[in-house]
DNA sequence: AGGTAAGCCTACTGGCCAGTAGGTAAGGCG
DNA sequence: CGCCTTACCTACTGGCCAGTAGGCTTACCT
């Protein structure tokens, strides 16, 4: 992202519709994800998007609308970025594996997205908790489903419907929660810290601290960006 | 014609400071709660109180100042619950679970509470959410310091801090959106719902799905309610 | 009883901010 | 070249709400 022109003319160069959209949505995440929905004002999102506040409502609506089509965009990003990182084909330990990258990799390169996404949609009672709840309820099922098809593979009375649920939000929070801390504490990959969450949920502390440890099955290196564990 | 007892006089019975203020301090966890810090009115909370605003500003000072005494007083209560319900003096996988029971036994019965602490808190980027935090770092500091505990337990080299401390907030987020999801289906015991997380963190997915579970060692049913798993 | 202080109130101010009215430039096209 | 559509602006309004000024009332104490 390069420099505007330096001054601000009083008067914005025009520009296609669907550009200043973009322009005006990517500074709604900004400015939502530092400050939290009331907190932010229409007043400062125009001024970092660089237009004036009458544009914002002519193109995206009220603050409400704004909000929760920001929420809608940035699930939306964050479901594609983790459905392409699954290898749907490979066994149950190895999908939530690659999920778990995806995830971790999609907050560490859009942290705003994330904070909008998780800290300040989840605690405004309007409909964007609806939308966002709707979104994380999906990941849910996701990995509930996952669960419940692990214990197809082996000859163990299947899960209820009930327990792989809780189990699979216990996962997605313990996910959240650890995005949070590696938000925190920035100085390890994205890898690591995905593969202590794998471990902690696959192999579980008992066999942890006894020294057991999940690994990938050695095959190829991931063919896009490599990070190592 | 004598008064009868309306239900707002106009004018509140005379009490001492100390009951008004647990009254406002009441009122003030419901509101906050239920609406969020910000769209929570100073009216709203001293009507729920059964009193005047400038009763809340004589006695509890500016708004923030009453969140973050909310907050204050909720997480003592909920640190208090838990240190009490923890048998110290176990091994690790029992201190842990006694500590699951006892979180969990205080959600169940303080909504309200987990709700401010939770939800509220965490999204406001006043002091409050210092305030939280710390608190959750204690909790955080704490379970860590169970896993290096009982790593040395064992014969394998202790984890490193940052290693402890990243599961234990992975730990930690479990717990709170289990929480969440359990408010959300809170037809199940406490009890059931804790040993649903202490089999994920202590067993892993790995060993539930091929059947093996983590059960507390039987002894003398515990001292207070017994809820079975 | 009378003093006094603690508890309580009604009724206002002032600022902030979502949302709007009404007008100006700039690219396109006959 | 003039017309129109689209992009863009400045400058206002109106409501909500945190916080306050100033006054009434009841319990207790001597």
């Amino acid at each position: 992202m390069h420099a505007e022109q330096p001054v601000r003319p009083g008067r914005a160069k025009r520009l296609p519709r669907a550009v200043r959209e973009r322009q005006i949505m990517d500074a709604a995440v900004d400015v939502f994800s530092r400050l939290g929905f009331h907190a932010a004002s229409m007043d400062e999102i125009s001024e970092v998007a660089g237009i004036s506040k009458p544009m914002l409502y002519a193109y995206l609506g009220s603050k409400e609308e704004l909000f929760a089509t920001c929420i809608r965009r940035e699930a939306t990003r964050m479901m594609e970025a983790i459905a392409n990182g699954v290898e749907a084909e490979e066994p149950p330990d190895v999908q939530l594996w690659s999920g778990l990258r995806a995830f971790f990799g999609f907050v560490g390169e859009n942290r705003a997205s994330w904070q909008v996404l998780h800290r300040q949609a989840s605690s405004q009672g309007g409909p964007f908790a609806e939308e966002l709840a709707d979104m994380r309820g999906r990941a849910i099922s996701l990995v509930a489903a996952l669960l419940v098809h692990s214990s197809d593979f082996t000859n163990v009375p299947r899960a209820g419907d009930k327990e792989a649920e809780s189990l699979a939000a216990a996962l997605v929070g313990a996910g959240e929660s650890l995005a949070d801390w590696w938000l925190d504490n920035p100085e390890e990959p994205a890898g690591v810290v995905a593969a202590r969450l794998m471990n902690l949920v696959w192999m579980g502390f008992g066999d942890l601290v006894a020294g057991d440890v999940w690994h990938p099955p050695s095959r190829r290196p991931a063919p896009d960006q490599g990070e190592d564990a």
